[in-house]
This record gives C-alpha cells, structure tokens and sequence, in this order.
DNA sequence: AATATGCTCAACCGCAGGATT
DNA sequence: GAATCCTGCGGTTGAGCATAT
C-alpha cells in the first residue's frame, strides 16, 4: 500500500505566499497555535493551503524570532566549523544560530559559503604551510583539521615541550574571508577542542592551572563533565588525569578557544 | 533595448522516523 | 506488531531579479 498524500493536491493552492495568506495564517497561529496538528490547521484557518506548506511557511517566515538580512562573518564562521564537522545537518547548525532556520542556512551555504569553503580548500591543498614563529627551533610540521575546520597547520618544537598550534596567516589574507585566530599556542596544558553530536568539549589530558579552570567554568559557562584517569594512558608507567568540560554553547566554546590567542 | 546568463531564496518534494491507533 | 498519521529534514526546483553581453 502506498503512502497517503498529505493533501489533495488539485484543491489546494500554490506557490508563493499572499500577503492576506500571511496575515490569515499569522493571526490564527497568534490565537490558536497549531493545536498539534498542521495538516487540519488549513481548513480551520480558513486558507486553501497545504499543513506542510503552511509548517513551512510559519517556521521559515512568519514566525516573530525569525531573523531576515545577511549572514555575519560570525555566523559565516558558526556554520563552516559546524559543517566541517557534522556535515550537511542544516537544522542543528541553524539551532546554533538564534533566529536562522535551516533553510536560510542552506541557502546561504549553497549560494555563498559553499564556494568560500571549496576555494579554501583549494587554497589550502595549494599552499604550504611556511613557519614564521621562530626560527631558531627546529620545528615539526602537520596539517590537520582544526576547530573552524580544514585549515591548520600545526607544528612542535622539537627541542622543548612548547606546543604551539599556528593558523597560516598567508590562507587567512586569500580568497576566503571568514576570520581566523591569527595563533594559538598552548602551553602545559595539551587541550583538544571538539564538537560532536552532544555539545562542545575541551579535553585537558595533562591537567589545568585552577586559575583557567575557574575561567572556564565561570566566564565561559563551562561544566565538568568529567575528570579522573586518562584513558589513552592507561599504561602504569604513565598516569595522566583527563579533565573534561563542555561548553553550553557555541559562544562560549569560541571564546575559550580564542583566550588561548597571543 | 533586447537577450542571455547567473544568482538568490521561497517553496515544494519525498523520505525517515516517532507517535498514535 | 502492523498500519496509519504526522512532523521534521535535506535535496531540489523554479520564479524573479540582477548583471553581463
């Protein structure tokens, strides 16, 4: 058996949206809300519509939160670090943007950001990564994956146990216009920032000073999440703690990278 | 001025999956 | 447990506008 159309499509109307729709459909959402059901909704409100194109019209529209003009280079950033970490989930990364839907935020990436994030991968693969911090070390370079998404270039000093994470100022001056820190260096602490389906994490695996712990947790609205033996030195000649945090929300996961910036 | 091409974004489509019957 | 209903999601389309030729 197949599966049942949502509406009879010869009965009702489409295509854009009339300013009588609009109001129609706005002032009976104000008084009645949706009553958990969008397919009757139409008939009640009085419109010849679909209940999905009407969903869809008060979620990407009508709705009083909702947020119209451009995008700014902060959202631009929100949305290349998310993309570059979970892909393509148009609704999570819009829930990281107050008053965005996902749609705008699909359309703003295949109109705008998807061809900044393509040419800054082309750029990336095209350039090497040159080390301007001291040449007095002796450094070892490796590009990998960074918290905004494709473009660091990390580097060790060999000759102390200063790590130092460095963004390629020569990517940040080309093609591509979303800010990046200019550098990020980590001493003592070795911190690994992620996002994943559940929030946002730093994870501390040699310890934390209680000063930037407190920072953290009080600035930034960070929480522990969890804090004891590090499992990937699980070996009895080593024993390291792991300090876990996550942050509430992008912001402040941001911001606590950016306090590492010289 | 007319036409072609590119861009934007609102709207639609079909599917997946949770809730309900 | 199966059938059905409904919502939410991501991919795609196409009308309208802007710009180039």
């Amino acid at each position: 058996m197949g599966r049942a159309p949502c509406c009879d499509k010869t009965k009702v109307k489409r295509g854009p949206w009339s300013p009588d729709e609009d109001n129609i459909l706005k002032n009976y959402l104000e008084k009645n809300g949706t009553a958990g059901n969008w397919i009757s909704l139409p008939q009640k409100a009085g419109l010849r519509r679909c209940g999905k194109s009407c969903r869809l019209r008060w979620l990407n529209y009508l709705r009083p939160d909702i947020k119209h003009g451009g995008f700014t280079g902060e959202e631009d950033n929100i949305i290349l670090t998310l993309y570059s970490q979970i892909g393509s989930r148009w609704s999570v990364i819009a829930a990281n943007l107050h008053g965005r839907t996902d749609n705008d935020v699909k359309n703003h990436w295949n109109t705008k950001l998807k061809k900044k994030f393509l040419a800054a991968q082309n750029s990336y693969n095209n350039n090497s990564f040159t080390n301007n911090i001291d040449s007095s070390h002796d450094f070892n370079h490796n590009c990998s994956r960074n918290y905004y998404g494709i473009l660091e270039a990390t580097c060790s000093i060999v000759d102390s146990n200063t790590f130092t994470s460095h963004m390629d100022p020569n990517l940040t001056n080309s093609s591509f216009q979303f800010p990046l820190p200019s550098l990020m260096e980590i001493q003592e602490n070795d911190a690994i920032s992620s996002v994943q389906e559940d929030g946002y994490f730093m994870d501390f695996s040699s310890g934390i000073s209680s000063s930037y712990y407190d920072n953290l947790v009080n600035d930034f609205d960070f929480q522990e999440k969890f804090i004891g033996s590090d499992p990937n030195y699980s070996s009895s000649s080593s024993n390291s703690t792991l300090i876990q945090l996550q942050a509430n929300n992008i912001a402040d996961f941001d911001q606590s990278i950016k306090g590492f910036e010289n």
